[in-house]
DNA sequence: CGAACTCAGAAACGATCGTATGATTAAAAC
DNA sequence: GTTTTAATCATACGATCGTTTCTGAGTTCG
């Protein structure tokens, strides 16, 4: 009736199957987790995921793209924001830190729907430079590394991009870690530390980062 | 002759298993990795892993066992030299990320024996807290956890507990980053960057963690 | 020597993997 | 009302998985 192509038969299944994955490719990883395992979880048939996806492997890329997309642009949108509020002057750090990494515990965060599984997928995938993360991740990546790029350098006071970069790397560091650390700590205290809120871990990480930033710039300047 | 329990051929053959998995779980991750790739690899019987070994799940125990030991031999042997060096005072916080961080980067710098691919693949045990985990992972953390635990929070000035538990996560982010971002760097930077010696790596990380770390303990203080 | 034991090797086990096929259903297009 | 198209389904394909079994060298010790 509404979307002659599109019924909405076809878009339930699709997305029962993304979310699905999306959750299992978190929890086990993503060669650990069947086709079969995905389909039994989103009650579809097993052929569906070859239908409306190609393979296994279009399918991760379908499944990062769907979340990765709107996180990007809630980063450019901070970043914008971040740039209106500083004309000329030197952009404020934190604020440019918060950019770039509150978007991802926002996704954590939310409860409607499930999008709360994604960052430890991301964090997993991340963690994982094989071969099929370039025609997936790079294109996004690309995109964000060279709008954040030039304000970091900026905020940072940094003359080498080198400096740069590697800073960008630490910070991804953290904040993967945030998305893993707290069954971690849980376990490794013994469970004798109340867990904290996304809002408090996000508290902690820009401030490790923010931190850890300054000192790389000032160390730059010291040679 | 020698050893009438451990003939030569045997640990031979331990050893090449040990050396071919652990190469193959850091380059492909522990379930993409078939046994098959790995008697390929070390060029030995199928059934040999599951003769000295019992299992594909022990036999990645036995590879991180192997090398996390001697690793964590290092960190204590450097935290107590820092001990003996401070007696009484406040011990100096960039030793202390020292004796935590060096370790990994010279196992990962050793081009004797084949121990360069071990930090990779634990960077990938890290962002995997899977079931297998606990089991292997723990007792050796834990150890590590309570030793250098006190020292950090010294270091830092810190009061709380939970603040040297999330800077030691952070710190574990960065090392981890460390060892899987260069490829992600020239990968990303368009291979414009030319590529850093671990030493220079190291003493990146170092300054950021140290930056980070003082930042959270100056943190705290200030609430 | 011959019994006991360790280990390598070839082959096969049942299970499960990702993918492909063809039939069936239902809605849209003409 | 017939044709066309999209989607779901049951089923099976060939490949590969981790593991097991059995056989036979080679060694140790009585």
């Amino acid at each position: 009736m509404n979307q002659p192509f599109e019924p909405t038969a076809r878009r339930d299944t699709k997305d029962r199957i993304l979310d699905a994955a999306e959750h299992l490719f978190a929890d086990h990883g993503f060669a650990a987790t069947s086709l079969r395992q995905i389909t039994a979880e989103a009650d579809v048939n097993l052929a569906a995921v070859n239908y409306h996806f190609k393979s296994k492997e279009a399918l991760l890329s379908s499944v990062i793209e769907r979340r990765l997309g709107p996180i990007n642009v809630r980063r450019l949108q901070l970043l914008n924001e971040l740039k209106a509020g500083t004309k000329g002057g030197k952009p404020d750090l934190k604020r440019t830190v918060l950019a770039f990494v509150r978007p991802v515990f926002e996704a954590k965060a939310a409860n409607v729907q499930d999008m709360r599984h994604f960052p430890r997928l991301m964090a997993r995938v991340l963690a994982e430079p094989g071969e099929w993360v370039a025609p997936v991740l790079l294109p996004a990546l690309h995109e964000i590394t060279k709008r954040f790029m030039p304000v970091f350098q900026a905020a940072m006071g940094a003359e080498d991009r080198t400096t740069v970069l590697w800073g960008a790397q630490f910070s991804i560091g953290c904040m993967t870690r945030c998305l893993i650390a707290p069954e971690f700590i849980q376990t490794i205290s013994g469970h004798d530390v109340e867990a904290e809120s996304m809002e408090q871990i996000l508290d902690r990480v820009v401030c490790f980062i923010v931190g850890g930033l300054q000192a790389l710039a000032k160390k730059e300047k010291s040679l």
